[in-house]
DNA sequence: ATAGGCACCTGGTGGC
DNA sequence: TGCCACCAGGTGCCTA
């Protein structure tokens, strides 16, 4: 489910539940997610203060004043969600506990915020806070896609002399972070270059419209609130908007939307993820 | 170093 | 109604 577009929108819907509020109580029903949690976790958040909430790739961190951060991650099924009164009117007013409900926070302002998260792809360590550089999940990650340290030079070094399809380099988080099977999809199909293309045999100038495409895609989701496929959720529970926005993803056998194209988006399988392109507008 | 495939886990959908 | 195969927004780890 979520790209950086609806981690983005997640971070967003969160902060006015969570940044400058404590945490005073924390369930945690069961040991793990992806991974074991971290030891004492609900001991080491509860009476935490969050300081800042912020975003890496597809990670939300939340810094707390205990010099520790709560980085969390929501694999492909995970969701968070806010209820009550950021207000304490209705503190206590919380819809009934939900199957999946792995993690949830009570904040000081009346907030409550639920992990839930079926399939348990997700993920949620603490760390030494400013240490997220060097955290095993966060170093080797790329440049964000929205920062100046993706630009074209930098995407046209790294993918010279590849020999993997583009598809597979742009979902590499390596390569830059942040970027899922949708948007790469979207952004390909706005590029005009087929996802079997290796990424080495790509001309630098089209490697250079890739970056602002990207960008753009992006920028749009977020603006967008995020994609909705099956369930995903902004923080207050409402849907996103951009899939309707899709050019190519999910619409197999369906018209390209190129006009005068008069192609047929196709479906093919790279590196067991679906990729949806239009053979006739992207070559 | 690089590329490809599998694994983790639950739930929804569509065919028979 | 049941069973089964297949699919899903991610990514760490293992193998050549």
């Amino acid at each position: 489910m979520p790209e950086l577009p609806e981690v983005e929108t997640v971070r967003r819907g969160l902060t006015p539940a969570m940044e400058g509020a404590v945490i005073t109580h924390a369930a945690v029903n069961r040991p793990d997610l992806r991974w074991p949690f971290p030891e004492r976790m609900a001991e080491r958040l509860t009476g935490a203060q969050v300081t800042q909430l912020r975003r890496r790739s597809k990670y939300i961190l939340a810094d707390l004043d205990t010099e520790e951060t709560l980085l969390i991650h929501l694999g492909m099924s995970g969701r968070m969600t806010v209820s009550g009164d950021p207000l304490g009117q209705f503190a206590h007013d919380h819809p009934a506990h939900q199957k999946h409900d792995h993690v949830v926070f009570d904040m000081d302002n009346g907030a409550r915020v639920t992990f839930n998260d079926p399939r348990r792809f997700g993920a949620m360590d603490l760390l030494p806070i400013a240490t997220a550089d060097t955290h095993p999940l966060l170093a080797k990650l790329g440049p964000e896609p929205l920062g100046n340290d993706f630009n074209e030079s930098y995407l046209a070094a790294r993918l010279s002399g590849r020999n993997t399809p583009i598809k597979s380099a742009l979902l590499d988080q390596r390569i830059v972070a942040g970027l899922g099977n949708i948007y790469v999809c979207e952004a390909l199909f706005r590029a005009g270059i087929t996802p079997r293309r290796k990424a080495g045999a790509i001309s630098e100038k089209r490697v250079h419209t890739l970056v602002p495409i990207v960008r753009h895609v992006l920028t749009e989701a977020i603006e967008a609130g995020g994609s909705s496929l099956k369930d995903f959720r902004q923080a207050d529970g409402e849907l996103g908007y951009f899939q309707h926005s899709f050019d190519v993803y999910g619409r197999e056998d369906q018209p390209c939307k190129t006009p005068d194209c008069g192609g047929t988006i196709s479906r093919i399988t790279q590196s067991g993820r679906s990729s949806f392109f239009c053979p006739q507008c992207q070559r």
